[in-house]
DNA sequence: ATGCTATGTAGCATTAATGCAACATTAGAA
DNA sequence: TTCTAATGTTGCATTAATGCTACATAGCAT
């Protein structure tokens, strides 16, 4: 739900959200945000604004939270939900 | 080279550049850039600005790019630069 | 209960990505 | 040569992503 003024986007494509599996992702490797963020290089609210799909991040973002997941970008992000699990 | 002080960006970590092989594929497919835009749903400049590596796009970006290119974003973008041909 | 850790919420500042318009240049086609 | 298509350059406006600070909440220890 909205909490700001702020973080209402998610990309410029309204209709084509991305969904990802970071936190899972994350949790899986033992993770807190705290800890992912700072492999990533990142503040660790961007982490939750990332899990929580109120944006999607840069291409770049992207790229270096995938590295830090030992995940292929595909694996991790998408404009189809994934399924849990898998 | 400059061409002014909107365009010198390129992600927010200067140490880590985005490479692509974008204009490899889009020509392969024989696409003008213009072309390409219209599929992916951008304005036909910034294709330009991507293959100029003058910026990075964004995720949502990368991945229509992709579709469109009928590439994985793996194929398409990383850290390090791409050799010619593969 | 108290404290600590992880996470959510709110608000605002800054910057990168994108749109867009106008003009220059280059290569080819006719 | 002239025309056209494709691409590069400049400049500026707008918006989304990110940083950051502060406070709230929930769970889990001790």
């Amino acid at each position: 739900m909205l909490h700001s003024i702020y973080a209402i986007p998610m990309s410029r494509n309204p209709e084509e959200p991305v969904y990802n599996r970071i936190e899972e992702a994350r949790t899986f490797l033992g993770l807190s945000r705290q800890e992912l963020a700072d492999k990533v290089g990142v503040h660790y609210q961007t982490i939750g604004y990332l899990e929580r799909q109120e944006y999607s991040p840069s291409l770049v973002l992207a790229l270096r939270i995938a590295k830090s997941l030992e995940q292929e970008v595909s694996e991790l992000f998408s404009f189809t939900p994934f399924k849990k699990g898998k």
